[in-house]
DNA sequence: CTGATTCTTGAGTAATTACTCAAGAATCCA
DNA sequence: TGGATTCTTGAGTAATTACTCAAGAATCAG
C-alpha cells in the first residue's frame, strides 16, 4: 500500500561516492549530493538520516568493491605468492596511470577523520583489517605450501604489505616515477624472498 | 618610523602549525586561527594574506623542521645504512606510541589538497623530495663504501623506502600494534639486505 | 474510485564561513 | 612634542553550511 522510492539506493550510493572521493567528506556539501543523486534534501534525510550516515553507506559499499576486485586479482593466480605480487604490480600500474588523483577513498577519510569521529574510524579499521586479514591467509598458505620457510611471520609480513598498500595510495597523490613505482615492487618482493624457503632461492 | 609589529612571526607560524596539524586545513576556521594565534582577523590577512598563503608558511617551517630532524637522526649514525635504520626504528616507535595521532602534517595535507591546489601540491612535492634526496644520499655513500653492492639503485631504493615511511604515517592514523611495526622495520630492513655487498651478509 | 500510507518537494533556519575596512593606537625620527 | 608611518581592532558582509518540516504527490488494497 506504500509508495515505493522513486530511486535505487545503490545507485545514489554509487553517485554519492563520486563525490566523497573526488572532493572528500569535510569538502562535500549535502548541495553537491542533492545534485549528484538527484534526490532532494528531505529525500536524502529520510533515506540516510544525515551526511554522515550517507558517508558510512558508502564506505561500506567501497570495502566490499575492493575486496571483490582484490579476491579477483587473487582468484587466476597460480600460487600464493604469486598472487601477491599480481596484486603488487597492478596496484604500482594504477599508481602510476593516476598521477593526481583521488586516491583511495579509504585512506583519504582515514587521514581526514579517523582521528575525529570514532564511527568512521571503526569502519575503516574493519575494512582495512578485513584486507590485511586476506593478505595474512596467502602468506599462511604460502608457508604451508613451503613457499616461505618456516620462520616466515604472515602477520607481521602481512602488516608490511599493507604498508606499502598504504604507502602507494599517498603516493598517487603526489607525482610518482615508473622508476619510484619499480623501486617499490622490487623492495617488496625483495622483502618476500628473503622468507622463501631455501629449496626456491635462484 | 613604522610601528613595529607586535607579534613574532614564528611564535604565530608555531600557534597555527598546531591548529592545522590537529584539525586539517579545511577544518580550521579563521576563528579558530584567531583564538589559537591571538592576532585578529585583520592582523592575519594584513601579515600573511589569506588562510591560504598562512598554511603555505606552515608547511615550510614544517619541512624544515622534520629534515632538521631527520639530518640530526643520522648525524650519529656509525654508517649510512645504520643512519637509514636508525630513522625507521624511530618512526616505527613514534607510530606506535602516537596511535590515533595528528599524524603527518604534509601526508594529511598531501591526501586533503594536492589534488585540488597546485601550490599547496608544488609545496609538499619539494618538501618530500628533499627528504628523498637525504635517502638517496645515504644510500649512494653506502654503495660507494661498499656496505650496498654495485647493483644496487638509490634512487629506487630510496622510493621505496619513503613509501614505507609514508604508509606509516597513515598507520597512526589507525591502530598500530607492535607486531605490525616489528614487521615493517623487518621487511624494510630485508629489502635492504638483499642490495648488500656478498661480503657483508652474515 | 476511496483512503491509508509513504515518498517527494523546496523554501526556510540558524549557524558558520573567509574576508574587509575604516577608525583608532602605537611607534620612532626629527 | 609633532607628524609620518604602520599596526591593531572588531563589527560587518555576503555566501555557504547541515538540516527541517509542512504540504502535496504517488502508490496500492479494497
Amino acid at each position: 500500500m506504500p509508495r515505493p522510492p522513486g530511486f535505487q539506493r545503490d545507485d545514489v550510493l554509487l553517485r554519492a561516492t563520486e563525490v566523497f572521493w573526488s572532493r572528500g567528506y569535510g569538502a562535500t556539501s549535502v548541495c553537491d549530493l542533492v545534485e549528484a543523486t538527484g534526490l532532494k534534501p528531505g529525500s536524502i534525510y529520510a533515506a540516510f538520516g544525515s551526511k554522515k550516515g550517507l558517508f558510512l553507506e558508502v564506505l561500506d559499499h567501497y570495502h566490499n568493491d575492493h575486496l571483490r576486485a582484490v579476491d579477483q586479482a587473487f582468484a587466476g593466480a597460480p600460487s600464493s605468492l604469486a598472487a601477491i605480487e599480481t596484486l603488487f604490480r597492478q596496484t604500482a600500474d594504477a599508481t602510476l596511470k593516476a598521477t593526481g588523483s583521488r586516491g583511495c577513498l579509504a585512506v583519504n577519510t582515514l587521514l581526514e577523520l579517523a582521528q575525529h569521529d570514532d564511527d568512521i574510524a571503526r569502519n575503516l579499521q574493519n575494512g582495512s583489517e578485513r584486507l590485511r586479514r586476506r593478505l595474512e591467509e596467502r602468506l599462511a598458505s604460502a608457508r604451508a605450501n613451503g613457499e616461505l620457510c618456516a620462520a616466515a611471520n604472515p602477520e607481521a609480513l602481512s602488516a608490511f604489505l599493507m604498508n606499502n598498500l598504504w604507502g602507494m595510495r599517498v603516493l598517487c597523490k603526489s607525482n610518482p616515477t615508473a622508476t619510484a613505482l619499480d623501486g617499490i615492487v622490487h623492495g617488496v618482493l625483495a622483502a618476500i624472498t628473503a622468507s622463501r624457503s631455501a629449496r626456491l632461492h635462484s
